[in-house]
Parts: structure tokens; sequence; C-alpha cells
DNA sequence: TGTTTTCCATACGCTACCGTATGCTTTTCC
DNA sequence: GGAAAAGCATACGGTAGCGTATGGAAAACA
């Protein structure tokens, strides 16, 4: 029982590399593990991320998983850090911009979460939501998310010339309208997607 | 093997209830386990609806349930049709309205939606779209239900004097929109929540 | 009233999980 | 090179869930 001595609930970042810095070596460290679990959160939502099914896809046992993590909830709190970690990065890089270019750079949100190029992206994004909605941690973190997102575009659109009421407004339909496009399957509903697109965008951000 | 006669896989609706109109004796239709079944939807979702779980809220054990239903998969079959066949009911409720009144009716149809009178009704519906993200069936239900939906107030915005091509981009924007609220935690975003909502109402809405 | 049909309970086998215990192998450190 | 620690495998007990088999009670029917 006392064989596991210093077994670290999350392994800190401390623990340096041995030797050198990890010939990509096999070994596993809880980065890969929650890497592969949001990646598996994308394809097979909360309900789908079981710790013998992410062993599997990592080419281990169990054995190794419980090692690494005290239990599954652990590795699912890792997974929301890492996510919100990722989320806020990609926000502050989405919504920096130099003055004059707010209307441009607000398409450009618009368009990199409607991209299919970002298709896993919202996977995951949805899949945090729809977990969001049975568990109060995973509320907590969206609603962090949330209100950092809508904070920060609703700052290029007072930037663009808004007041500060409209701007919050306009903040909050884009990211409803983003999201809730994602949610929709409205495909067949026209054959020019793109011209439907470019007047919602335009909808959202034109004066 | 043989003692179940002509068990049917859905109870077909021509079953007449026996001597008077069942009086309100505690025989279990497959209605009565459809409605439970969606609460569960609405509640746990989809992964949360368990045949069980399902007959232990019913009051009754699995051996009623196969009883009534094939299998597990006949039920969420039954479930689909249901919601599917409700909300085509409700949208043509909704839309149906008097020449010279679409705009207020599209307000209305906002404020359904969001209202917290209809949290249910939006939990079912973000369950089944979680639902639908792996399920193929599901995914074309809800598809058929957006189209429909599209198209109903596509037609509104047309009766109110817009474009066809504006028409449907502010259909789709309409809805989005909706979800996409539904989907989000701003309730701290700010103090006057109702104000928000109603500028947002008027974006989509007015020319 | 006796038989048939309906409806439900109980019991079973099976699988997929979670978490623990324990041992084996490979590093790391001295 | 030998002890200690890290990293993983294997085996186990336990729960939850699906679907089947079968029997029993109640209603419907004749």
């Amino acid at each position: 029982m006392e064989n596991k001595p210093v077994k670290p609930l999350i392994k800190s970042s401390s623990a340096k590399p041995r030797k050198q810095a990890a010939v990509a070596r096999t070994q596993l460290d809880p980065e890969r593990w929650v890497d592969e679990a949001i990646d598996v959160l994308a394809r097979e939502g909360i309900s789908g991320l079981r710790v013998e099914v992410l062993a599997k896809r990592c080419g281990v046992t169990k054995g190794s998983f419980y090692w690494h993590f005290k239990d599954r909830q652990a590795l699912l709190n890792a997974v929301l850090e890492q996510w919100k970690d990722g989320r806020i990065r990609d926000i502050e890089k989405t919504t920096s911009v130099a003055a004059g270019q707010e209307s441009q750079q607000l398409h450009y949100a618009i368009e990199v979460y409607g991209a299919s190029r970002n298709r896993k992206g919202m996977a995951i994004e949805l899949a945090v939501r729809d977990w969001a909605r049975h568990d109060p941690q995973a509320a907590a973190v969206v609603e962090s998310v949330d209100l950092y997102r809508l904070e920060c575009t609703r700052k290029l659109f007072v930037a663009a010339g808004m007041s500060d009421a409209e701007a919050k407004s306009r903040s909050l339909l884009l990211y409803a309208c983003v999201f809730g496009l994602s949610l929709m399957h409205y495909a067949h509903f026209d054959d020019n997607l793109a011209d439907l697109k470019q007047r919602i965008a335009e909808r959202i951000i034109s004066s």
C-alpha cells in the first residue's frame, strides 16, 4: 500500500525530465493523458470519456492511468483547466488588434468559429457546454470563459465606435450566434451558405 | 417463448382502451413511457436515459418496459418521433399570424424560447441536439425540424417586407441566437439582461 | 366459470466500467 | 552494481446497465 511514496494527484510541472528532455521515450506524462482525453471528449462527449477507453487509446492499461491520476475526476479537472487556459490564450490572440482594424477582427472571430477547419475546436466547445449542463464545476469554467470572451469582444465593439450598452448586446449576439449555428443543421436551407453567413456577420457587426 | 402473441414494437394507437377509457388505472401505455423518457432526457441527457432508471421512475421494473418496447433503441425512436411531432405543431402555432403582425410574432418567438418558463423545453432541445451529434437518426430529425422552423420564420420575415435572401439570413440568425444564448452563461455579464435581450431581438428582427 | 391475453416481477447471464492491490520491469540515483 | 523510485501490467471485487427467460396476477373474453 505504501509503495507509492509521493504519488501526485496531478504531476507537478516542476518534475523535470530525467537525463535529457525525454528523447521521444514512450513515457506517458499527464499532459499526454489530458490531450488524448480532450480528443476523446471532442469525439464522444463527456459520457464517452472513460479511463479504460482512454488507456487503450494511449496504448497502456488502467494501471498507468491510476498512477498519474487519483481518479477519473482528477482527469476531468485537468481537462477543464487545460481547456480554460487554452481558450483564454486563444481569445487574447483573437481579439488583440491594431486600432482601426476592430471590425475586420470581429469578422475574423466569427469566421474562425464557423470554419470547417476548426471542427474539432467546436466539437470540444459543445462537449464542454453539454458537460456544464450537469456539472457545476464545468459550468463555472464555462462561465468564466464566456465572461472573458464577452468582455474582449465588447471592447472591440466599443473601439469600433459603439455605445457600451450596444457593444454588450453585440458581443453577446456574436457568440450566441456562433455557438447556435454550430448547433443547427441548416446545410440544406440554402444553396449559398457563404452569402447567408456573410449577411449574418454583417448584421452582427456593422452599425 | 410464444407467450407474447402479438407483441408490438410500438403499440399501435388503434389499441382501443378496454371497457371504458381507462379509469385512471395504473396500466402503463407507451405514451406514458415516452413522456417520462423525455422528462429524463431533459434532466440527464441521452446518456442518463436508461431503461432501469426509467422503469423505477414509472414505478415498475424492466419486465414492463420490455413488454412495451423491443429494446432501448425502440424507445429512443419513439422519443424522437414524439419530439419531432410536438415541435412541428408548436412551430405552426407560433408562426401562424394575422397579416401585419409579423414583427410582433417574431419577437414573441424569441421571447418564448428565452423565457425561464420554458426551461424544460429548452433542456430537451439541447439534449436532443447533443444526442444528434453522435446519432445519425437524431441528426436527421433535428435537421427536419430545423428546416421547418427556418422556413416558417423566413416566411414571416418575407411577410414583414424583407427580401428572400435577407429573410433567410434573419431566420437563421434568429434560431442560432436563441439556441446559442441557451448555451451560454452570461447572467453576470450585465445587470440589465432584459435590456440586453431587447437590443438583440431588435437587431435580429428590425429592418 | 374457465380460458386466454395482458401486463408486470423476478431471476439470470453478460458486458462495460470504476477503483484497488500487487507484482514486474525499467530508470534513476548513490 | 545495488537500492530505490517510477511507470506500467495483471488480477480482483464491485456496480450499473442491457436483454432474455419464465412465472404469476389480473383483466378480458367466451
